[in-house]
DNA sequence: CCCTCTATGGTTAGTAC
DNA sequence: GGTACTAACCATAGAGG
């Protein structure tokens, strides 16, 4: 049978909630796809330490970095230039319309009106040096602050994370909260089934789950649940 | 009836997928959302028109070459300069260490193996104000990612405290995730079955309840409930 | 080193405040 | 002009050739 979906990541979706939610589920409505690639992972920017992977990220961000300037040129009507030095000291540069033409018009508008903005940050260029200084001590305590209190707040995830409140004894619920508790449960549930719903839904032609209303009667049922969710649970 | 899934582009591919697969469908599970914006459109990179958009688009993209920029240099732990002038003339630059430095070296690295056009030696008195103002724009950076980070933490926490976990939309939970909740929700209901029996067994006469086995699925009902959290789940 | 491929993370056009 | 939001497009990590 063939995936009548294209989509390979969401149907791994799909067969993970149902091998969760529903064991036993036959799924005969799409195959399960085999994972070809990982996808883009996200990176962290920080200093990478594979030498390896550095060389290849290099080259493609450079690529990427050049090719943005210069649609911002033909966009935008622009001058621009770039000068990168590789990790091999090798030195790339783009222009528009020269890399010379630019520096030069740089080096004279420096000059003369010592206009600067720096780093796509507004640190005025007239602030004395004092008050650099200044800033900078500021902004390395904020910076501590902030960071010990990330920490702190990661922490007390991890925490909430390992010990979770359904091990919580039992006994020190009270009824209001195991009201609560069993309302959250059964709406659970039907989020549950309604988004594994839609996912089969988006993975083919919609099985009869729970859920529709439907003007002109469509056929049967096309997957096989042994495990009923709600005795399931 | 609200939506119950928050991602209002999903909601609209699937009432996509739902018009043209089901004609005729009344989609009852989720509300047809409306569009609240176009969204981001494809355009062409050729000079453009509206001055007013140009100015927009001109400092959007300034602002995410620079950032490309500063991600290439902090990933890959290279040098790099970018010089830009503005529609209105106005020049921008980004430079790490500094624009000075890295064009210096261009023109060293240039001059070593060509033509000696610019010596120019100029201003190296704002070198340490560059760096400063380096150091300065790079720690404002962090000190957002940092305050960014604490305030996500925050949220999760506030989240986890006040509106509970299973509150949140299930397409958030991942594979580990559904697996915990799926053993603890088991858990969870022997433990509540055996406190409830105890409950009764202290409040009156004890009826039967008796023999219940959380290892095994139960499925003879002990004690009639109303709302059966056993069923109802 | 170059290319391709996929899946996914990130960027940004359009819009409103 | 900035800032915030959404939805859609685009870039790119990871793997392979």
């Amino acid at each position: 049978m063939l995936p009548l979906l294209s989509n390979p990541s969401l149907l791994q979706r799909i067969h993970k909630l149902c091998f969760i939610c529903l064991p036993g589920l036959t799924f005969a409505l799409v195959m399960a796809p085999e994972k070809k690639s990982k996808g883009r992972q996200k990176v962290e920017i920080v200093k990478m330490e594979k030498d390896a992977n550095l060389q290849v990220t290099f080259s493609k961000r450079r690529a990427g970095l050049f090719k943005k300037a210069s649609e911002l040129c033909t966009l935008c009507g622009v001058e621009a230039a770039i000068i990168v030095f590789s990790p091999g000291k090798k030195a790339f540069s783009f222009g528009h319309p020269s890399v010379d033409a630019v520096t030069d018009r740089y080096l004279v508008h420096n000059s003369s009106s010592n206009v600067n903005t720096h780093q796509s940050n507004e640190t005025h260029h007239d602030s004395s040096l004092e008050q650099l200084n200044l800033q900078l001590s500021l902004l390395n305590h904020q910076l501590e602050a902030e960071r010990k209190h990330g920490e702190e707040l990661n922490e007390i995830r991890k925490a909430k994370q390992t010990q979770f409140w359904w091990q919580a004894p039992v006994e020190k619920l009270e009824l209001q909260q195991l009201e609560e508790l069993k309302q959250a449960l059964v709406e659970l549930k039907g989020k549950m089934m309604q988004h594994i719903n839609k996912l089969l839904m988006q993975a083919s032609n919609p099985p009869s789950l729970l859920g529709f209303t439907t003007t002109e009667g469509f056929s049967g049922p096309v997957v096989n649940y042994p495990n009923d969710l709600g005795h399931g649970f």
